[in-house]
Order: C-alpha cells, then structure tokens, then sequence
RNA sequence: GGGCCGUUAACUCAGUCGGUAGAGUAUCUGCCUUUUAAGCAGAGAGUCGCUGGUUCGAGCCCAGCACGGCCCA
C-alpha cells in the first residue's frame, strides 16, 4: 500500500523502537506446551495446579484486548482453539520487557510463560513470568465490539472475518466436519474415492456452459469440468463398482446468493443399483448427518422447521404441478393448453419446446420454490434427462429423481443408461436442441458411447450439492457464506 | 440483463432545509498493580466510492460509472 494511515504509521514507528531496542519481530522459537483450549482442560481436571506456585506453561496467541493499568496490564489474547486472558506485571516481568509490552499493539501475536490464577471476580488468567513477542501486526484490526460487518470485506479479506467473527468460524468448522462426516459415511458404505479429470477435452455430464483454458505442449483446448459424471461412469465400466469423488465443478454462469462460478460436490454411483436404492441412502446419509452436525435431524432453515427424517415425501413431477402447482388436470398432457397458461402466467417458455421441457418449466417456477421440506420428485421427462435411464413402463419418463429442501434443489440422481444405443441417441436428441439454440444442451461425447458399447452393469448415480447442503445445515441464506473466498469482481 | 438500497475516520454508524465534517470504539499523551465493552483527563485522525453537472456554495440535488447487498429474469 502507497498511502499508509496514521495508523499504521505510527505502528511502523513503534516498530523501528522496537528493531532499535534488539527486540526480534518475528523470532519461530517459541514452543506452546499446549492450546488454550487444552490448558483449560487441563486445569479444569487438576484443579491444584491453579495459583501463583502451580504448574508453568507456555502458551502463545493474538492479543485481541489490552486493558492497561500503569504498572499491570490484562491482555485478552487467543488462538485457533479458544480465548483466555493473562496478566502481565511491571515487577513480575522487569521494566525492559514491560516498557517493550506496552510498545506492542492488538493483533501482535505473543508468548506468554508462567502459572494460572484466578481472578477476584473469578476469571481464570494466565499470570506472565515471561513475556515474548512472537510476531509483529503492522495493520490495525477492526474495532473490537462491533467487528466487521460489510460483506465486501468480509468476503474478500476472510481472514479478518475470521479473526473477528466467531460465527463466522463456526461454519467454516461445520463445513469441514461435513464432508468429513460424507467422506467416512462413503467409505463406511462401502465406496471408494476417486479423482477424475478436471481439465476435460469435451465438457460432459451436465447442461451448463464450461470455462475454457488452453494447454500449450498439447496445442488443445481444454474445459474445466462442469460435473465428473461421464469420467466414474467409466470407472464403472472398468469394475469399479462403487465410487465417489468429492470436488469442485465450474460452470461460466453469474454468481448470485445461489450461484459460485466454482462449487463442490459429491458424485456417486453404485452397480446393480437403481434411482429408489439412491432415494433411501440420501436419506439415510442427511438425517445421520444433520443429527451428527446440529444435533438434530429438525433443522431450521431461515426461519422454516425442516425435518430431515428419513421417508421423505416422492411425488412424480406431474402430480407435483397438480397437487402443489395448481396446474388443471385436464391440461397436463395438452401442450397447447399449457403454452397458454404459461403465457398466462407470465413464465417464458420457447414455442419450440417439447410437453417434457414445458411441464419442467413450469415445475420450476410453480412447484420448486414450495418444497420447503424434503422432496424427492421423480419421473422427469426424457428430454431434460439426456443420461437417464427411460422408465420401463412409459419411454417419456426417466428413472430419475431430484431433491428439493427449502425451495431448492439439492441433489440430483438417476437409474444410469448402460445401453450405448440409447446413449447416442439421447446425444443426439441434445445435439438438435443445440442446433436450435439451447447453448447449455449437452454435448456429444462418442468416446463416452465407446465405453458403454464394451458393457456398464446397471448402475445408479448421483450428485449432492456440498454448498448448498452446508447452507442448510449452517443456517446460510448465502452461498458466499459457506464458501471461504467467494468470487467477486475486481475492485480498484 | 432489470428494479430497489448502500458506499462518510482503522471499524461500526449519525449527518436536519444545500451553508466550515460528527459520535462510539480503536489510536496517541498523562494517571492508575486483579480489569471485564476497565476508569479518569487531554489530543490527533477524513480524496464523504469515482467523474462530471446544477449552484455564490454540494456529504446532501442531478447524470454517468465502479464495487457491494437484496429482489426479479
């Protein structure tokens, strides 16, 4: 920075003092004997070893707080497991090192050697023998009662974020025991975790449009993924017959409170399993996890009570329009009629598109944004569902279901298509909707066809949402809340 | 892409009718050896997001732009 503020001038100042007096800025010598969080147990357990003549330690973190009271000074300090405060003395740690204390500034980082007392009004502290700098702040930290709020610093200086806002630590450390918890919930099924390419020749698996890169000693284009569903569909076909990745997909749209151009999620696919067995281990996986997390299997989500206890509500994507929708019976299977209360209604729907495209249409705007609790809609026409297995009974629905909670989708799965005729038509079928001017139609991928034409077991698979599932589970109603550094545009 | 709201000290925010820019916290100086958002006395701190316009005069009114937030598509 060019323009320092007073601030940080006059901490620049104190900092030559300090340089002029010997004293280290940044020694790496100093060795905690435990966190805070372990030296409160520890004297929670051995009571005895609280008081001036008890047991030393070594115990090192930020300052948050100083309150200075001539020869003594309480500091509130902390680390990346708790808070505690010592209480340092003129005559306990000589002037040399008090005068060189109090040069210091909130946000320094310190080592602090000695016993634990408690306080008259009962506060445990740590009391200095000695006393160390252990690193230099030269900016200011935000002011300490109110912290930091405007989420344009948050968002884009996340550590101060988390230096000031415990919650917003909190659902950081959530997030990390949630895939942690999926991670093991996984394994312990029975799945074995995959890494599939990132960086793909021909972006497959979803409809969305991709990121392009270049690689230069290939001379070829290359699209960051946009899902890895084809690439363990072919670890299918080569015997692995329970997979699962957990990673990140990119896909070239606006970002919005729902939206990160990058996002996590979980895909998996299991043989000789179909769409149902996939229904029961979601909800299987979501109430053990919400339970593991909040300690509950009812959340609440921005104000809604949400049950995430298994048996879960199944509706097929037509009853849901006529049940919840309020579409008329009589017009469900009547494409004119439904153009005509889409035009009625205001919901844009293209004259080009199929019975299947419109009814989707209008499930999402009449039906999604009411599934508060947990719904799994199946029987998605074959036309939005270019990988889906066609139902047995009727070839216009595929064995496919989406989940919805709290008015958004949040996992997506289906029967897989193991017959590589089918495969290539339904490319095919995608192909023509591109023709026609749907950018975000799925691509033809005939190196993919190759892979089923030598023989997938039937397979079922499916995709979760990570962020928007640590959203639920963290009370979020942004996804930038859950996502340690959201994109956001360059500011100047 | 459209609508609404926001951008003022390091942070959180006031700012009346258009008339010399305010508070709390933080910072600095002095006092203070068990404080609890410590206390007492004093001080310093600003490109009012940016660029134009209207006006004798703009943080305030107008236009455009940037970034952010919420809602809609």
């Amino acid at each position: 920075m060019d323009k320092d503020s007073k601030l940080i001038q006059l901490r620049k100042e104190k900092i030559q003092e300090l340089k002029e007096n010997g004293v280290s800025l940044y020694p790496n010598d100093f060795k905690p004997s435990c966190n805070i969080s372990q030296l409160k147990d520890i004297l929670e357990q051995s009571p005895e070893k609280i008081g001036e003549n008890g047991e030393h330690f070594h115990i090192s973190g930020r300052m948050m707080a100083v309150n200075n009271m001539g020869k003594s000074s309480f500091i509130r300090f902390k680390d990346g497991s708790d808070h505690i405060q010592a209480y340092i003395q003129k005559n306990k740690v000589g002037a040399s090192t008090y005068d060189m204390f109090k040069k210091l500034d909130i946000g320094d980082f310190i080592g602090i050697s000695g016993p634990a007392f408690t306080t008259r009004t009962g506060e445990l502290t740590l009391l200095a023998i000695e006393f160390r700098l252990l690193s230099k702040a030269v900016r200011p930290l935000p002011e300490k009662f109110h912290g930091i709020k405007d989420p344009e610093i948050r968002y884009r200086q996340r550590y101060l974020d988390l230096i000031m806002n415990e919650q917003t630590r909190q659902i950081f450390i959530k997030r990390s025991r949630i895939i942690a918890y999926m991670r093991a919930f996984f394994e312990k099924n029975g799945f074995m975790e995959v890494e599939t390419p990132m960086m793909q020749p021909l972006a497959g698996g979803a409809e969305a449009t991709p990121f392009k890169t270049w690689h230069n000693a290939l001379g070829m284009e290359l699209f960051l993924r946009i899902a890895p569903e084809l690439y363990l569909k072919r670890l299918v076909v080569g015997g692995f017959e329970k997979v699962f990745e957990i990673n990140r997909n990119f896909r070239n749209e606006g970002v919005s409170a729902r939206h990160n151009p990058e996002f996590t999620m979980v895909e998996f696919y299991q043989a000789y399993a179909d769409y149902t067995h996939l229904m029961d281990f979601t909800e299987n996986l979501f109430e053990s996890l919400a339970v593991e997390i909040t300690g509950s299997a009812v959340i609440e989500y921005q104000g809604d009570k949400i049950d995430l206890k298994k048996g879960w509500k199944r509706i097929t994507m037509v009853d849901s329009l006529i049940q919840i929708g309020g579409i008329d019976p009589s017009i469900i299977n009547d494409t004119s009629a439904l153009l005509k209360f889409a035009e009625e209604n205001n919901i844009k729907i293209t004259k080009k598109d199929r019975l299947g495209k419109i009814i989707t249409k209008l499930f999402d705007v009449l039906v999604e944004p009411k599934l508060i609790q947990p719904t799994f809609i199946t029987g998605y026409p074959v036309e939005v569902s270019p990988l889906s297995r066609k139902n047995e009974s009727d070839p216009e629905l595929t064995d496919r279901f989406e989940l919805f909670i709290a008015g958004r989708e949040i996992a997506n799965g289906f029967s897989e298509i193991n017959d590589p005729e089918d495969q290539h038509q339904r490319f095919l079928m995608q192909v023509r909707q591109k023709d026609e001017g749907n950018t975000e139609a799925h691509i033809m991928d005939a190196d993919y066809v190759e892979a089923l034409e030598y023989g997938m077991p039937p397979t079922a698979g499916e995709g979760i949402g990570i962020d928007r599932l640590v959203m639920l589970l963290t009370d979020s109603a942004s996804i930038r809340e859950v996502i340690l550094f959201p994109h956001m545009k360059k500011n100047n």
